[in-house]
RNA sequence: GGAUGGAUUCCCGAGUGGCCAAAGGGGACAGACUGUAAAUCUGCUGCAAAUUGCUUCGGUGGUUCGAAUCCACCUCCAUCCA
């Protein structure tokens, strides 16, 4: 089984210019292929992760990834699926995250001795001069085509329309593959499903442009959970690669909570498991499950931090909810100033740990009976804590099912 | 540039002088049930030294005993016209 077919049997292929011709370049390794990245943060989240586990796939059968950062359309924004406009980053923002976006990416590809290609499109971009690119590109595109798009029509029709700058979006992304193509021989481009009718766009460019017919694109399935929602995305933001913004615990637990609809197909989309074992999978049922979110959990914080990290998250997901292995608890500290006439109650231990945003929030989670410390339950929204009770181990504050912390008093 | 309609709490959206910390829905959170799932049910959802006080309805000023609500100016947004 090629590779090809491998992508179409994990579910990862959703549309492509030449199926056959695409099949034929990617199984001998012929393809150089790019990926664009948006720097519009300072670190890659679970979209930008399947990405990069498809160039690994691709980069493991041969091919070469190219990794394009978007310093310079991340300067323009892409229309593309958006509710909003995004707000516009400053250059040296985009210079930050991109710096941020080259360390995590080199953890999952190979980029020695050119097995890859890391580029940023702000290199040619940015030289650009009007007038030129009017000349150079202008005529290559159609507006009646470019406003038939499905990206352009629906924000047409939401508040807010449509700007110029956004409208230009696809444009840029259709010289990258232009010049990517020129420069490096990129036959190949990939991308959300969202990115469909801007990659056709620089297909066509090159056609046009250069009369070659040999760029190819295909887009891969967006990760959608079962009820259409976009998977990655908490109340309180993406879910990040990057450690220090979200925990590898968090990581885990994020997969450990997917629904039953949707686990198998994670599990196939993201993981590197042979198809075999997954087909083995597919079979169970009902609580049997469980043993599946177990295992997305695992591989992907595996892949993602680390086989440490990932055993480490396993056993503090196990002590916490069935009471066996280690409990890793992250710890807040309680410092004097926190004491009220020598003591601090219970509200106040919730409120400055960052377990509730307010004592009014603690005040109802004590009141609803959310509220564990050292597995009993607090009832009395009165109960005060002494210094001593802190004192070396301290106590385990848990509120409700999921979250919980180490309170130690510190001088 | 002109005309019209808007801006309310995390989101949508009621409220058009006191009974308003502000209906209803969604979401979030907590509890029950469970499998750390889904569905369902219940509670809860501005802040605090908590039968009270304080801050909040785009901004600034004003009218009034009293303003989300009335007036003036400003900012932003939408639709139509140019």
């Amino acid at each position: 089984m090629g590779i090809f077919e491998e992508l179409q049997a994990r579910g990862l292929l959703a549309q492509l210019t030449d199926e056959e011709g695409i099949r034929e370049l990617i199984n001998n390794g012929k393809a150089t292929f790019y990926i664009g990245f948006d720097p519009t943060a300072d670190s890659l989240h679970v979209g930008h992760f399947m990405a990069l586990c498809l160039m690994k796939r691709l980069q493991m059968a041969g091919n070469k990834p190219i990794a394009l950062l978007g310093g310079g359309t991340g300067m323009i924004g892409d229309p593309s699926g958006k509710t909003d406009m995004r707000k516009m980053l400053t250059k040296e923002d985009i210079d930050h995250n991109i710096e941020c976006f080259k360390k995590q990416m080199s953890r999952f590809i190979d980029f020695s001795d050119g097995k890859a290609l890391l580029v940023n499109n702000a290199d040619w971009l940015l030289e650009l001069n009007y007038v030129d690119v009017l000349r150079e590109v202008g005529p290559y595109f159609s507006v009646t085509n470019m406003l038939r798009a499905e990206c352009f029509k629906q924000r047409m029709d939401r508040d807010g329309g449509l700007t110029f700058l956004e409208f230009n979006y696809m444009i840029m992304q259709s010289y990258d593959f232009l010049e990517l193509y020129r420069r490096y021989g990129c036959n190949l481009q990939f991308g959300g499903d969202d990115q469909w009718s801007n990659m056709l766009g620089g297909r066509e460019l090159i056609r046009k442009k250069l009369g070659k017919n040999d760029a190819q694109a295909m887009t891969q399935t967006l990760l959608l959970n079962s009820e259409g929602k976009k998977m990655g995305k908490t109340v309180s933001g993406a879910v990040w690669l990057d450690p220090n913004k979200t925990s590898p615990f968090d990581f885990y637990q994020y997969w450990r909570n997917v629904a039953d609809a949707d686990v198998l197909r994670m599990i196939r989309m993201l993981t590197f498991l042979p198809l075999e074992q997954i087909d083995e999978m597919d079979k169970w049922e009902g609580a049997e499950l469980n043993k599946a979110k177990e295992i997305l959990a695992f591989e992907l914080t595996k892949l993602v931090h680390g086989e440490e990290e990932a055993v480490k998250a396993q056993e503090s997901a196990r002590a916490l909810f069935s009471g066996d292995g280690t409990l890793e608890m992250p710890t807040a500290e309680i410092t004097e100033d926190m004491l009220r006439d020598g003591v601090i109650d219970i509200l106040g231990i919730l409120a400055n740990s960052g377990l509730c945003a307010s004592r009014s929030e603690a005040r109802r989670a004590v009141e609803q009976g959310g509220v564990t410390v050292d597995d009993e339950k607090i009832t009395d929204i009165k109960k005060t804590y002494a210094p001593e009770d802190l004192a070396g181990d301290g106590i385990v504050v848990r509120r409700g099912k999921k979250s919980y912390k180490r309170i130690k008093m510190v001088k």
